[in-house]
DNA sequence: TTCGCTACCGAACACTATGTCTTTAATCGC
DNA sequence: GCGATTAAAGACATAGTGTTCGGTAGCGAA
């Protein structure tokens, strides 16, 4: 039940556009701050200078806001695993970390970045089945799995050291050592043909 | 300043020992069934049948709690580390996620648990770079960094694959799986001898 | 420019949970 | 059994959440 099938969807009231990102902004500034965990509706709302209901408005709770900035980090990473090889997600995700190095070394410095790298995890978790499939992957539906979430876990393991090392090398070198890491478990466990990359 | 040097360290108060052990069990229980977020210290301490100034004579929050309880994890890992060789840690860790299936299932089946698998992923982080010891691992501390990091991951992976899986394979051979991933990639790429097991 | 619509404000509200405190009672070690 | 330690019960202040409402103002379309 589209509207006009010519028109697929009238961008949203300016104002609209206005309140999300401010609201976006103040929680990515907070997280820088605080942390996650620790930043409060309340200081969201202080931050942007918004009210309490306008937040209810937009969304849900505190997490319903992250995850509609972690949309954008997903489409992103989507359209530049297009125009690459190999395990594509990998060197976008290094120069995204990179580029606001303050955001991703708070949630990977502190405890408290428990939450947000687990939904990371997962995103990077389905873009790897895009890959696997795209590279031609055979094997069990268990063996997917296993695939996937051994990629996600090695990628998360260098992000976290290199972000943990201030991300003192460039991000291509560090997309080399993370396809060397796993890319030979890969082939020797579970048959994926080991020239990748 | 300890007390009579001959006895290191005085068992505890035998009320102590129960209303602790009551509130980790109440802590358990809660977890496999609403998850570890979603549980409340109003929670534990009706589960466990305790008062609740007593809740905060034994432990500052609900965190506290957990660490308390992974605590004798960590100890009980460390302690069969000593009795393998190779990565010594994986085997039984796997044994005691299956042995306490429905808790662990839990904590990997919700969202909820990342707080708690970040904490098991220290912890075997901890002992991996432990293992890497024994095994006269060379190499810069960055690597050693790396090194330990990508162990972790890399085994939270297959353990959270494993378990998702209703753990259907017996722990010996996800333990071998576990090995045959990870072991090439660091042999390749931080020069870890390749006939560790 | 005008008009109608929608988002926003601000303030109050009920609710839930946290962590602390005080007094009283039970229980343990000796 | 005695004395000291520990737990119980429940009230308390604090803080955060998510909802509601009437009034206001900025937006988009004519």
């Amino acid at each position: 039940m589209r509207q006009r099938s010519a028109r697929p969807a009238k961008p949203p009231d300016r104002r609209v556009q206005r309140t999300r990102k401010l609201l976006q902004d103040a929680l990515v500034s907070l997280m820088i701050e605080k942390g996650y965990e620790a930043t409060t509706v309340q200081d969201i709302i202080d931050r942007a200078n918004v009210g309490r209901a306008t937040f209810y408005a937009h969304f849900a709770d505190k997490e319903t806001l992250l995850v509609s900035r972690l949309e954008d980090l997903r489409a992103m990473l989507a359209h530049q695993q297009q125009r690459a090889r190999g395990l594509g997600f990998s060197l976008p995700m290094l120069e995204h970390a990179r580029a606001h190095l303050p955001l991703y070394g708070a949630i990977v410095g502190r405890a408290s970045g428990a939450f947000v790298l687990q939904r990371i995890h997962r995103i990077i978790a389905d873009l790897a089945a895009l890959d696997l499939k795209t590279l031609g992957f055979k094997g069990t539906p268990e063996q997917r799995g296993l695939a996937t979430e051994y990629i996600a876990g090695a990628f998360m393991a260098v992000l976290t050291w290199w972000l943990n090392q201030a991300a003192k090398l460039p991000p291509q070198e560090v997309d080399v050592v993370f396809s060397r890491l796993v890319i030979p478990g890969l082939a020797a466990e579970l048959g994926l043909r080991s020239d990748v990359r």
